[in-house]
DNA sequence: CACGACCTTAATCTT
DNA sequence: AAGATTCCAGGTCGTG
């Protein structure tokens, strides 16, 4: 037989391959990448993204009225479900950037360009402002840098009640369920960048969509063809950002090199990113549903460790802006872990502190100084540890059930260890405070629900709010 | 135990 | 305006 020429090692890999192909041929998923990223939907979404943004909606309904937005969001309509290219889609003949990028580049073991990444077409502004934003951004990088990773400055001073949510700061940025938001850590810009459930990851340069006419500040990509699970910039690297998704790569967007290169790849699905603190050469992510996390070392392009942390997949991975030794981890199998990286345990790092959850947790996350972590599970509570070695656990009821087409909530903290930000079904944002205390922050512009937030690491009061809808709804402090 | 059928949920698409 | 479709969650329950 010819599996016995094979190695252990190798068998696996070869039945993973085939596992992998079958439920992706199953779920179709190659043809749906492509139909989104035609020209002609391109156009449609990048239209669509403008009258979105400049009349949100009229709102003849004064207080909630989701079916009004809903019918204005398809005005434009779809065009009849063309015939899709199918896998052996042909390389294009010119090399137009309104071009979607063939799936051959996408799932080949290499460097895409972000011109051949770029859903953009000529009716939309050109990304070299972009690049040339970002390009600028990196260059004033030191500035950015601060003790510990930890914002200093005016933290603590948020007056809830001055949050408001203005009409232009609405917008439809990409299609599709957004997973993943994320500011950039620049201290005097708002960059967000987001990504979807189809692999496009979208920047959004909030500053250039005011100032200048024409552009939108909006800039859609194709770099990956599943959906994207992760990010990670650091503040003294801004011109980096990696970005993981479920079919298993991870790259790494060089806005000096133009280009989306391949860094990592694996059969397995990659769940969640993260970096360590100021490791510029360590990725850390999530692998498969057997809770693994994978420590690579991107200089040589090797993993410096893995271990197996949970028994279901890991949904989230942070570390502690105080103590970059302490790493929480958020998993499936119902609990949530500090992980001490000093102390390793039988091949594995030893847990300080485990969470129990009754249902999937999809969150751990520290707090800005470190001292608290907050946990979002399924089961309909948001955990908050806190005091010394995180020793008292307080579970606050909350409504978390989100089923199957809203992302799971995730409670994030706002600029000090005071309260957290999380999705509330009656599209509002629910603020809770560590004394148990809940606010909601709500307006009429919010016409879906907001499922995965990010705050301005320099600007307080600056929080993103995205929805399962492709939109984004940028709450600023008045 | 493994597996599948079925349920939940909201936004979008189609009729 | 209303019904159909979405679909990489995750739980429950029934069957082989």
């Amino acid at each position: 037989m010819a599996s016995q020429s094979l190695t252990e090692y190798e068998r696996k890999r070869l039945e993973n391959i085939k596992r992998n192909d079958e439920m992706m041929s199953s779920l179709k998923l190659h043809s749906k990448a492509l139909q989104l990223s035609s020209s002609t939907n391109n156009k449609r979404l990048r239209n669509e993204s403008k009258v979105y943004k400049t009349s949100p909606d009229k709102k003849p309904k004064s207080k909630t009225a989701p079916i009004v937005i809903r019918r204005s969001l398809r005005s434009q309509g779809l065009p009849p479900e063309t015939s899709f290219q199918d896998d052996n889609f042909s390389s294009p003949t010119k090399n137009s950037p309104k071009t979607p990028p063939p799936k051959s580049i996408l799932t080949k073991l290499g460097p895409l360009t972000m011109k051949q990444a770029y859903m953009g077409d000529d009716s939309s502004a050109s990304d070299r402002v972009l690049i040339d934003t970002v390009k600028d951004m990196s260059d004033n990088a030191p500035l950015n840098v601060k003790s510990g990773g930890v914002v200093v400055g005016n933290e603590g001073c948020l007056d809830l009640g001055s949050m408001i949510l203005k009409p232009e700061n609405i917008a439809r940025v990409m299609p599709g369920k957004i997973l993943n938001v994320e500011f950039f850590p620049c201290k005097d810009r708002t960059m967000i960048v987001a990504g979807n459930k189809f692999g496009n990851v979208v920047f959004w340069d909030v500053e250039s969509e005011q100032d200048e006419g024409r552009n939108d500040g909006i800039y859609l990509y194709q770099p990956h063809r599943a959906p994207v699970s992760g990010f990670s910039i650091q503040p003294f690297s801004l011109s980096k950002v990696f970005s993981s998704c479920y079919d298993g790569f991870i790259r790494l967007l060089d806005f000096e090199k133009e280009s989306f290169d391949l860094v990592y790849s694996t059969d397995g699905t990659i769940f969640s990113l993260s970096q360590r603190p100021q490791d510029p050469n360590g990725l850390c992510f999530s692998e498969g549903n057997n809770g693994m996390v994978n420590f690579w070392d991107t200089r040589v392009g090797k993993s410096s460790s893995s271990w197996m942390l949970h028994d279901s997949r890991i949904n989230t991975i942070d570390f502690n802006p105080e103590n970059t030794n302490l790493m929480a981890t958020s998993s499936t199998d119902g609990s949530a872990c500090i992980w001490d990286l000093r102390h390793t345990d039988a091949h594995r790092p030893k847990y300080l502190k485990i969470v129990d959850h009754k249902r999937a947790v999809h969150s751990a996350y520290f707090s800005p100084t470190g001292s608290c972590l907050a946990t979002t599970s399924l089961d309909d509570h948001v955990g908050i540890l806190s005091g010394a070695d995180f020793m008292n656990t307080s579970m606050v009821f909350h409504n978390n059930h989100t089923g199957r087409w809203i992302s799971s909530f995730r409670a994030i903290w706002g600029w000090d260890d005071s309260y957290l930000f999380v999705g509330n079904m009656k599209r509002a944002v629910d603020v809770i405070s560590t004394d148990r205390d809940i606010t909601t922050l709500q307006s009429s512009d919010m016409s879906a629900i907001p499922c995965r937030f990010a705050v301005h690491p320099y600007k307080v009061g600056t929080l993103a709010a995205a929805t399962s809808g492709g939109q984004i709804y940028l709450w600023t402090q008045s």
